[in-house]
DNA sequence: TTTCTTTTTAAGGATTTTTTCAGAACGGCG
DNA sequence: CGCCGTTCTGAAAAAATCCTTAAAAAGAAA
């Protein structure tokens, strides 16, 4: 579920993002509205979060252009003033709901649930391999009824190995994608992790194991 | 799997960016021309996704230099302008597919998906010869049911082999490619590996058998 | 802050690969 | 046949690589 912020106040942006993102959507954030149609036209949002006052465009602007070009994105309206006229303004020009700045969390995220889950149900997508299930928005890895929590590191390797089930992935691969390239973690670092991996996999009873082949990497294997 | 995105819009690029890597993509990121003909020259990448409005060189350009200087990777243009001519150019100019910004993820990923496939699934080369399989990822030696795994150098020694068939290898030759030219190994180096493989060779119950040709080399010779 | 989780670092042990070496086996030739 | 250089192979030593654990450091959350 893909949610695009348009908000001017960088810090106020910041808040709404890490609320959202804790409840599993992905956010993109932009701080002005020519950004916001921009994006809105070209990735296909589920929600577009819009400020009113906002530098370039203003947020009752966007939504007016958006609708007129075809975009039926839901669109929920942020606003510090509650005049009615400002409310009627918003709904006129195509928003499909309306907040007042301050706003309590627990409102947002019932908004934002009503509004995207009009447009079906939320697409928990997930990476699969043999029996086991990776759900790339929450990092959590599920075999039969058991599930772990993956910590960011693990679940960035994990993804790598079920996304090329055939693959030999090297160390230098794993440090490259998962450490970044100009990091000095070291083959241990690697090591570790899979020992870390390995011991979920266990605890999981998956039938699915990581191979190591000397000098050469790392490749997920299936048992039977 | 490995994408370059040239994209100038930051963000853009960043939002394209994470829907390929959900799908488990690795992904790389410029923001102009010169800089993608640098990276995709240089890397091997399995898709190239460029937009059309760049600075520095646009992405008509790019695709033109890249093909005249024998870079095959299938390319994918991004394009928010929608005329015909756009669409024949691009074409003409060497991209594989053209897809129209605003787009939807799913149209993304389905079209990079048929662009990648065309290349081969995931890319598991192998070398085969008579009964014997040699997976390159892996190092595994199959025959019938049966596999093995080989070890660094034993792996290579046989990749020799299986790549020429019909030669007869000298011992030099197999030090030089699989101890290096300035190793200090010996005759016996290679004598000890050559019976390391005939060991799984009759393991696996393969027709091939590795032959010497006394003072000369070796060379792989099939029963029957 | 304190607490909890994640990541890094370090070290010893386990495993696998590679080298070394010695004796046996082979092949050509007088 | 016996000789001699070459090749084969088993076993053990050495080296490289990998695993695991624990504790320290860093980072995030409360």
């Amino acid at each position: 579920m893909n949610i695009l912020i348009a908000e001017d106040e960088v810090s106020l942006a910041n808040a709404i993002k890490r609320i959202l993102e804790q409840q599993g959507y992905f956010v993109d954030e932009v701080n002005d509205g020519l950004s916001a149609i921009d994006y809105a036209k070209t990735v296909g949002y589920d929600l577009l979060i819009l400020d009113v006052m906002m530098p370039k465009l203003d947020g009752f602007e966007v939504v007016r252009i958006l609708r007129k070009d075809g975009v039926n994105t839901p669109i929920l309206m942020l606003t510090a003033k509650t005049t009615v006229r400002d409310k009627v303004t918003g709904l006129n020009s195509g928003a499909d709901d309306y907040m007042t700045k301050p706003f309590d969390p627990e409102e947002l995220l019932a908004r934002v649930g009503a509004l995207t889950r009009r447009t079906g149900e939320v697409i928990v997508d997930s990476v699969k391999f043999a029996d086991l299930s990776l759900d790339t928005a929450s990092a959590e890895l599920t075999c039969g009824g058991e599930t772990v929590q993956l910590s960011r590191k693990e679940f960035e390797i994990m993804r790598i190995f079920m996304s090329n089930p055939k693959m030999t992935v090297t160390k230098d691969r794993l440090l490259d994608s998962v450490w970044g390239s100009d990091s000095d973690a070291t083959d241990n670092n690697v090591e570790v992790y899979i020992s870390f991996i390995r011991k979920k996999l266990k605890y999981l009873n998956s039938r699915v194991s990581i191979k190591n082949i000397q000098k050469i990497g790392y490749r997920p294997e299936v048992a039977e």
